[in-house]
This record gives structure tokens, sequence and C-alpha cells, in this order.
DNA sequence: TGTACATCAGTGAACGCGCGTTCACTGATGTAC
DNA sequence: TGTACATCAGTGAACGCGCGTTCACTGATGTAC
């Protein structure tokens, strides 16, 4: 068993990155080694062949969850037709049941934020959250329609809204206040910056 | 030292769920009961003459964090002249730089709903923590000015703004990217519903 | 009010367990000839 | 292409440590007379 080929150490080097994506964003960084090495199918002594320690191991899932999530979060965008669809897209995206259930493979600010803030500043986790946060942060400000005087402000508090009610709604799990909080979001996204705007309105008779 | 008057019995019991509740919101569910009886001054043997069991007392950490919340929720509000001050005082008075470095007696929602959520459904900080976020979240809907249409569904969206931007902010501590986040929220939720709504916009040459 | 004693709040050692990390070992892989 | 052997990816036991919970013990408190 020991002495696997190049290949084979790389492909469980990968693994162990979607093990630990999945379990540190369902359950938090308290998820052992020994857990996450027996989810990558192999045993924890192994571990640090392919990590430095732990913090590392949680900077990297970080990157690794967030590198998903930027992709999927492209793909949304590009396949809609002009900003405020690709916009749409983005929200209802986000705010589904589906991601609500299945914390290990959705948005990784809204599974790590909390833990992330517990870490102390000079954490890797924290740079790699960060870097990660700024980039879905740019997509959903380039995805912002053109009527806002400030693209990145606007996406700056549609994120907190998004995270904040996803966050929510997870902890409210099993009452009916999870779909509140999931519903409201997205209507109060939806509607401010997507209705025709006052000034348009005024013009109407025009 | 053992066998304490019943005065002081009861007073230790407070001492642990103050200490609970600020350990608890400032490092999550994982801080140890040595550490949360240390904090309280005393040791940890005794910890179960106070409570059943350390899920009993996140509970109780959480019911008390809440307590403490809505108490100062309900002095903002019972400050301010009108509706629109009191959900101003709300918002301004919530996302504070203060709010962000004091997780230990700062909001129980953002410090905790991470956690909460990852907690089983039948575990009794479940309970605590929705009967405690539904207290706060009719305060806000009690203080939402009389423009909106459905005051709740209101409160609920910007409830989820005001912790995600709560929770954002501390994660990218440390960076610029922290004041952005509270800056935008704030102005996003007094902006949308304080300014002159368009209707009597229109109506301001009258 | 004073005395005798049962109660019980708090102490600290101990329990079984799981943690992050280290390390001697194994044997298939990869390389030098 | 075939052989000999050094390399090193993965194994599993072990390390010191901290966890939640239990329990025998202590001695001041509270009570019965």
């Amino acid at each position: 068993m020991p002495r696997v080929s190049k290949a084979e150490t790389k492909k469980n080097r990968g693994k162990i990155q979607q093990a630990s994506a999945r379990l540190f964003r369902e359950q938090g960084f308290k998820v052992s080694l020994v857990d996450v090495m027996s989810a990558a199918g192999l045993t924890h002594g192994g571990f640090y062949g392919h990590f430095r320690s732990k913090d590392a191991l949680m900077a990297n899932a970080c990157a690794t969850a967030f590198a998903e999530s930027v992709e999927r979060w492209r793909r949304r965008i590009g396949g809609a037709q002009d900003r405020q669809s690709a916009h749409a897209a983005l929200i209802e995206g986000y705010l589904t049941s589906h991601n609500r259930e299945s914390i290990g493979t959705a948005c990784p600010i809204a599974a790590l934020a909390t833990d992330v803030a517990r870490e102390a500043e000079d954490k890797p986790v924290r740079k790699a959250f960060r870097e990660g946060l700024e980039q879905l942060l740019d997509v959903l400000t380039e995805a912002q329609p053109p009527a806002g005087v400030n693209a990145r402000e606007a996406a700056l508090a549609e994120l907190a809204t998004l995270v904040g009610a996803m966050v929510l709604a997870r902890a409210t799990k099993g009452g009916g206040l999870s779909d509140e909080f999931m519903n409201s979001a997205r209507r109060s996204l939806l509607e401010v910056r997507e209705s025709p705007p006052a000034a348009s309105r005024r013009n109407r008779g025009r």
C-alpha cells in the first residue's frame, strides 16, 4: 500500500482538499484531521506529507471552496442576457433551499465567516478568506444594474443581505422563520433595484 | 470553602451565566467548561450542581445573551421620538465598530447563528436561539417606519443585512473591507426607507 | 438564644476519549546503469 | 529492455494534552431542638 505513484499522490491531495472544503463548511474548523483524512480515503498519519499543518489546510480548503463558488457565480452571470438578469440570477441562485441544506458545497462565506472571524489575524486562513471574498464581491459588483451610482457599494450591502439571510435561514431551519428570511431577502434585493427607479417613473408621462 | 450560602450560590450561578454568555459569543460553543467555570471564579467540578449538561448551559447562555440584547434594543427605540428615528437608532446602534470588536457583549445572532445552525435540531440551544431571535425581530418590526406595506417582511430583510454586515465586517477585520461592509449596509438600510419616498418627492412642488 | 448535627455547594482527582503532531516502518515506485 | 536499489507516500502506534462528566470528600451553612 505505501509508496503510491506521483499521479496517485496528486489525486490523494485533491481528495484531501475536496474533503476538507466540504467538511469544514459543514461542521466548522473543529473537524479533526482524522475525519478529513478518513473522508479522503486515507489514514491520518499521511496528512503531513501533503500539508504543513492544520492551519495550512484550513487556508487551502477556503481557497478551494471559493474557487468553486467563483466559477459557479461566473457561470450564472455568463448565461444571462443583460446585467439586470445577471443580477437576478445571482440572487435567485443563492437564496435557494438547496443551498440552505447543502452547506458543504454552498457559499463558503455563509459557512465559515464566523469561524474565520475567531481565528487570529495572522493565520493564513484569514488571507485566503479575504481574497476569496473579494473575488465573489467583484462578480456581484459586475452584475449590478447600471442604475446605482456606486456598484461596489451596492454589492457590499447586497452581499451582507445574502449572507445574513442564508446564515439566519440555517440557524432557524425547521420552523417557518427559515423560509421567511430567504423570501424577504430575495424580494427586498430584487424589488429595490430591479423595479423601475423613481426617476424614470416620474417621467413615464413623457 | 465548600458549602456556600444560598445567596452566594445564586450569585455563582449568575456568574456562570454571564461568563458563558460572553465566552460562547467570543469563541463559540467550543469553549470548555473548565474555561467557563474558571472565568466565573470557580472550579470545574461544581458545574453540574448548577446545570444538567453543557447543552443546557449553551441554551441558557443564549437566553441570557438575548435578554441583554432585547433590553438594549428596547431602550434604544424607547428613547426615540417617532418610529423613523427609532428605526435609525437601531441601525446606527448596531453597525458600530464597538459592536464589531466587543463580540462577547454584542448581538448573539451575529456571534452564534452559524454555531447554532450546526447543532442538531432537537438540541435545547436551537429553541433558545429561535425564541430570542423572534424577540429581536419583534423590536425591529415595531420600529419600522409606516411607509412599508409589511413591517415584518421589511424587518426580516433588514435583520439579514444587519447580521450579514456584522459577520462580514468581523471576518474581514484588519483591512478596509471591514468598514466598507458596515458603511454600505448602514447607508443602504437608512436610505431606502428613510429618504422621502418617490411618491412624496413627486409632490414636493405642492 | 445556644447547641448539635444533617445537608449540600464547591473541590480536585479520576474516567475514557479524541485531538494535532511525530516518527519508525513498509514496500511499490521511479531511476541509474 | 532488464535489473538493482534508493526514494518516499502512506501506515499505524505513540506523544502530551485537553475535553465532558463523575464522584468521594470537605466543612460552612442551615435547621431542629
